[in-house]
Order: C-alpha cells, then structure tokens, then sequence
DNA sequence: CTGTTAGCGCCTTCAA
DNA sequence: TTGAAGGCGCTAACAG
C-alpha cells in the first residue's frame, strides 16, 4: 500500500527535513542514514532509505561542506577554459578516476583590472569549504597562506612556497632555437609570453642562451611580448614582419603566440614556412591543426596534470611529497620551418 | 599610525567575523560594506575595507550561496573531461567571458554502477545552491523536476523537456557513410555509440538510411557497440576485423571509438587506409594528430557551447528561448580513407 | 536507537 | 547608522 505524496513540492530543491517530515523521522536521522553512519534501526534505516529514493533527495554539496570540512573534491582554478587548461585538465581527469575524489574546475573569468589576484581570491572562495585541496593553473603571484594543500602548474615563480609542477622550459626553448639555428637561420625574432609567469621568462632565457651559445647578439627590436595570447601576437608579429630588416624566424613563446604568428604572415602575404620559420611551445592539439602544422616544443601537459594530482593526493593523506616536479620537453619538428633561403 | 594585528590568525580562513572583531564592527557592517549597501559611515567604511583589504578577506562563495540563492555561476556537468567535453568548455568559457557569470565544471568521475543517474545526482548537488543555470553534456536521462535552467548538450533524446543544443546527426552520418560509398566501399561496417544517447542512435540511423539509398542491406554481423570509448571500440573492431568476410569500411560514431579502430588495425597489420577506411564523428581536436590523420564529421563543438551559453543567459535574464537548437555537421575528409581495392 | 541542541559563514529583517 | 536575532541545509555532539 502506498501514501498518495507530492514527489517534489514546489519549485525548490528537496532538503533533507523534507525526508524528514515525510519519513516522519528526524532530520539526524536521515542524515545518519544517507551518511551510512550507523545507530538507525534496519526498520527506520528502510523507510528512509525508500523516501529519499522517492523524492529523490541528494544532499547539497554546500550545506555539507560548510558544515565538515571534508568534501572529496579537487578544485582547480583557472582564468579560463582554453587549450593549455583544458590539455592539463584531461590529465587531471583521468589521474583522479577511480580514487573517490570529485573534480571541480573554476575559471573566474575575469578580465582587466581585476585580473591580477584572481587565484588568492578564488581559492579564499572556495577553500576552508567546498574543496580539499587544489591545482592552480599558472597562478600570477604566490598563494602563501593557503588554509588547503596546493600545487601549482606553471606558476609565477620557481620553486617556492607550495608545491610546483612544470617543464625544463629553459631547455625546450632552446632546442627550439637551434633547430632554427641549424636551419640556418640567423634573425630570429622572439614573441614573449606572459612576464609575470616564470615559464615565459625562462623561455626567453633559453632563447637568449641558445643565440649567445651561437655567437649571435640578441637584436632587442626582435624581442616584443605577446602575452601568450592569439591577437596580442598577432599585432606584435605584424610589427616584427614589417621591420625593414625583418626577422626569417620566430620563435613563439607558446602555441597560441604561434598561431598569432601565422595570422600575421597571411596577412602579409608572407608564406610560412618558405618565407618565415615559426616555432611554437606547448603542443597543443590544435597545434597540428594549422597551415601548416606547427612546428613547436612538446610539453607533456596530461603527465603535468597526473603529475598534479598524484602530489596533491599524498598532500591530502598527509604523506610527504617533494615540493617541485619537472617534466622533460621534446621538439616536436612539423612543417612551419625550413631552412633559411640564402 | 597602524595598529599591529596579525594579518592571518591561525590557520583556517579568515572569516566575516575575523574582519568585524578587527574592525571592531559588528558582522552585518562588514556584509553592508562588502556587498556595496548604504547605511553605512563613509568612515566606517574606510575602516572596515582597509580590514578587508589587511587580512585579505574574500566572501565564501559556499556560505553566501546557501543563504541567498543568486551565486552568478553557470554550473557545466560532466562525467569526465576528455577531448569532446573540454572542447565544449572552450566554447562555453569564450561565450561567457565578459557576461559576469563565473564557470563552475563540475566532474562526478563516477565509474560503474553509480554511474546512471550522474546528472540528477550532481544537478541536486549543486543547484538550489552554488549555480544558478547549469549545462549538462550528454546526460543520459532527463533531468525533469530541475529547480533551476538547464541546458543540454547532446542530450538522451531529442527536443523534449528542457532545452536542447546538437548537430544533425543523421545528416552528419549519412554524409560519412556516403563518403565511403563514394569510394567504392560495400562492407561497411558501424561501431555504435553510447546506446542511452539520441546522437548515438540518430548515427546509426544515418548509417541504414545511406546503406538502404544505396542499395545495400546490413549485414547486422558488421553493427557493433563501442560504447564511444577507444579501448571498448578496439574490442570490437579486433572481432570486426577477423570476420572471415572482413569489412573494408568502418564508420565509427565517434573519433574516440574511430581512434580504437586504428590501433585495432594496426594491431592486427592492416594499413590505414590501404586496407581498411575509417571514419569518425566530432573532429576533436586530436582527429588530425591520429595516423593517419582521421576522416570525420566535424561538429562544431565550441559553437555547441556557446549556443549552449546564450540560451542559459536568456533562460536566466527569464527571457523566452527556443528549446531547441541544432547545428550543421561537415565532412572532414583527411588521409584515413581511400577507394575501395578491386 | 532516537531526538534535541548547537553552530559552520553569511545575509536579511528589524529594532535600537 | 549600527547591532541583535534568526535561519539557509547540514552534521556532530550529546541527552533521553
């Protein structure tokens, strides 16, 4: 026989003094029950368990973390979704399966003057409460006083302060730069990447490395910042093809840069690779998507966010990590460079 | 003159009540002056934001949801981030910067039999409080009683209950599968999606629908499961693959299950596309990094997302929205695919 | 075994 | 202009 009840009354969601008043229990009691804690008699744990089956109730992944700090949930912050975060963020995904914690990513999405910060300021939102620890994706500056385990993906500085994940970036770039070199090329331009973020400064020093190594002096006119993204590269590339003694090369400070580049030298008319070699940095998909491919330096980003997580668990149990993981970066050659013309 | 107080007591975050005892204010001032309400002393105000501003206090995001329901977070629900979800995200985070809203990506990571229900479990999780809309990719049933907007992408079935965004599958699926007759294929054989999925079964639609215009009847032998995943496609393209009258074309229903494939021929020695020609569905960006680089119907994935975004923003602004929107698919064809050998 | 009491951090009346 | 009281949904002590 069954009660004639309104499955869900009203517009709101079902709480749990809604189980409550309909199990004719007390609201512990149904907490107790959906928490599998035990002191409910097999009776009162079956009639419960059968109204919350029916009214479909679940408990509200706020309410409960305010209430206990523990929550099973990985933040991970980003500025926002785009080939670099969400590369890393399949790595993320597929570390964590099957180890019973749940993902959260957060991009704040903010833009101009309010940028800056953004990743203290979510993480002071969402931490204490909602998340068990986080993964910061390139953070501007330094989380100190985190209240919650973090580790960091490319960030702002080398390693210091909480625990750091990242590529040799200094020796990817400059692999990418005597690849050009032993192309033959001499004016190679670079297009730097965001300066508050370490990996963009160590990959100018590659840059700078790898031309001193080969007895070349750096034209400062040829080195212009593109900010790690698409349009800003775009605009600065066209700058840099417009010189009267333009460059043959550029090396890109990351894959988007790159692909500003191309943009650029289309508009120009200029043919890459014939007229101009480019050089990338990431790997991202996409990066073997363009005309033509793009010839850049792999970053391993899944095994970054694997890598991430794998830290972040043995942070959360307690266990001792080492603070700074680097992976290794590898050439990966395409078909936007070829040699020099004479 | 300032007075020393530490900056960060203890080690939990620094909550409302830290900054009102600093600012030696009650609690409701601080609220007043964080939120931006009158009613309170320019003085006061000065005082209590250069609190704020000291310890560097930030509202909890969970506290303030679960008393007032407006959050500004667009809730996006996935079971996982892999390439077809995070490039949706793209989408969804382009469409939404500069809106106000804040992106929230939720992932269950749920494995085996808890895994049916995933969207009306962390849909209960989360709304009510947390997000006020949210996006859900390729629930697998619908969500009927949500207590807030929903959107969803690639849903169970068709235009039905709450407001749907896809591409024309069967359009899309007959394009392939024409693509292949057009090269001279006869056995074609089809791995299947995600069977609880209306783009899946409208693939397979496709499917029949080219092979009856054609003329041929379908060998059932060649229609299989693979369930969009690689390594379960794999599985079942190994079986397709050692039939004794083997297929020469396999239209896969996704580039997942497309990718499976390939290892499956390569495993077995056949060439790709000497001996066997694959399709796929999506175009993720990883279709073009396979080898060969993979024939497939392009969805437009981030313009999926981003149609998904402007009818949530509508449905939150309370305006009236279409429930439906469908985009075009496009073949893509690349190097995995040839005409049939005599 | 069950219910009562208290409070997580915040916001919203309402009274002082 | 400010503060005291109440409650959002939940869980952790305890008391019955």
């Amino acid at each position: 026989m069954q009660t004639a009840v309104d499955p869900v009354p009203g517009p709101g969601r079902v709480t749990i003094a809604d189980v409550a008043r309909a199990a004719g229990v007390s609201i512990p009691t149904v907490s107790k029950v959906v928490n599998n804690r035990d002191g409910v008699a097999p009776a009162t744990m079956l009639r419960v368990q059968e109204v919350v089956e029916r009214l479909g109730y679940e408990t509200s992944l706020v309410a409960r973390s305010l209430r206990s700090s523990r929550t099973n949930v990985i933040g991970i912050l980003v500025t926002e979704f785009e080939p670099f975060s969400t590369e890393l963020l399949r790595g993320i995904s597929a570390a964590t399966t099957g180890t019973g914690y749940e993902l959260l990513a957060y991009a704040g999405l903010l833009t101009g003057s309010s940028r800056p910060g953004w990743e203290r300021r979510s993480l002071s939102r969402l931490s204490g409460t909602l998340i068990d620890g986080a993964i910061v994706v390139t953070p501007s500056e330094a989380m100190s006083a985190a209240s919650i385990p973090v580790v960091a993906i490319d960030p702002h500085t080398g390693p210091e302060g909480h625990a750091t994940v990242d590529t040799d970036n200094v020796a990817g770039a400059r692999d990418a730069v005597e690849h050009l070199l032993g192309l033959g090329h001499t004016r190679i331009a670079h297009v730097q990447g965001r300066g508050d973020l370490a990996s963009s400064q160590l990959r100018e020093t590659g840059y700078r490395d790898a031309l001193a190594a080969a007895g070349i002096a750096v034209d400062e006119r040829l080195v212009r910042a593109g900010d790690y993204q698409e349009e800003r590269s775009a605009a600065v590339a066209h700058d840099l093809l417009t010189l009267p003694d333009r460059p043959t090369a550029v090396f890109a400070a990351n894959d988007s840069s790159a692909i500003g580049v191309l943009h650029a030298a289309e508009a120009l008319g200029l043919r890459v690779p014939e007229d101009l070699s480019v050089v990338g940095f990431d790997d991202v998909p996409q990066a073997s998507t363009t005309t033509p491919p793009l010839t850049t330096v792999a970053q391993p980003l899944a095994d970054l966010g694997a890598s991430a997580v794998t830290m972040l668990l043995a942070m959360l149990r307690g266990e001792p990590t080492s603070d700074h993981v680097r992976l290794r970066s590898t050439l990966r050659v395409r078909s936007s460079t070829a040699p020099a013309r004479a």
